[in-house]
DNA sequence: GAGTTATTACTCGGATAATCGTTGTCCGAGTAGGATAGG
DNA sequence: CCTATCCTACTCGGACAACGATTATCCGAGTAATAACTC
């Protein structure tokens, strides 16, 4: 799995201390000296996932499009990895014996429906838990990270 | 996911039908089209794993190790594809705003806590399911696999 | 004819390249704010 | 002093390389069956 989906979530943890304003993705990237033009990259896809929205010129940056609570984990790693599965049926029974061209294999392959019953498992566990969830937990065990943050952000 | 997940479940599942004789790569890899050398790549990682037992010589090859009810999804994919987790934390909260080195951010950090949630789930499912399941799922839409792949390995 | 030995063909096993995706970098399009000049 | 225009600096956005992992290939070590040879 992408490296940018650990950056991406805790990017929008970190925008979300930021109550609507702006921040640009060098600041981002700088919090974990992360390099910025590569960081950009995934804001981008979450802005074109309808996740962030992005003002370019002076004052500019990205900013939550949605309320904590409105984003679950498996919208980022959609947004990040794409929807495709990570085990993708290549329909190899096809060239075995009895093989059709006119069934798709990724429907009645037993192998295949295996593999997809666990990861509806994993995105059925990514679904039910948003940003909103994440920052809780942080703020329990950290109740100043805010604060913190947003003086470095700022 | 490496391919290779792929081909071993079906390899697997193939092997099982041959009743304990051994099959050799080159056998198996034709039955699929696939590349003969490669997939004996992934054969030897299930034999390295226990789950396979492989012979050199003449009349020799790969055979289960174990019966179908004890083998299952999570097993061949931990063998192919490694026993770590698919979603990896850099920890890159070190480099951030109150970091510690002496802290162990895969255990303690919320958005890797909540990826890792979802990968117990995928596990678990995998780990649910054995080569028995996906065998009986086959031989219950089509009763002649079997015997039809039998006589191709033979 | 039976046993023993040398041979041979066959298989896995690991070391070695080629290809593709991820990671990383750079420069251009567009914008908003500020400076400047005119009224 | 106020307003309109121009300019400048800053940001995202997408195009362009570098690295690493997956994919693919090849040849050697070892084994078991076979054939030949001896008793």
């Amino acid at each position: 799995m992408s490296e940018g989906v650990e950056w991406a979530l805790h990017s929008c943890v970190n925008l979300a201390w930021m109550e609507g304003r702006a921040v640009t993705a060098a600041r981002l990237a700088a919090l974990y000296s992360l390099p910025a033009a590569y960081l950009n990259k995934q804001l981008q896809l979450l802005a074109k996932a309808g996740i962030l929205t992005s003002t370019p010129g002076p004052r500019g940056g990205f900013r939550l499009a949605r309320p904590t609570s409105a984003i679950t984990l498996l919208d980022v790693v959609t947004a990040i990895e794409g929807g495709e599965d990570a085990f993708r049926c290549q329909q190899i029974l096809r060239e075995g014996p009895g093989g059709r061209d006119d069934v798709d294999y990724r429907r009645t392959c037993a192998v295949s429906i295996g593999m997809r019953k666990a990861e509806l498992a994993w995105r059925r566990e990514l679904a039910a838990q948003t940003i909103s969830d994440v920052i809780a937990q942080v703020e329990r065990h950290n109740p100043d990270a805010p604060s913190r943050t947003r003086g470095q952000l700022m």
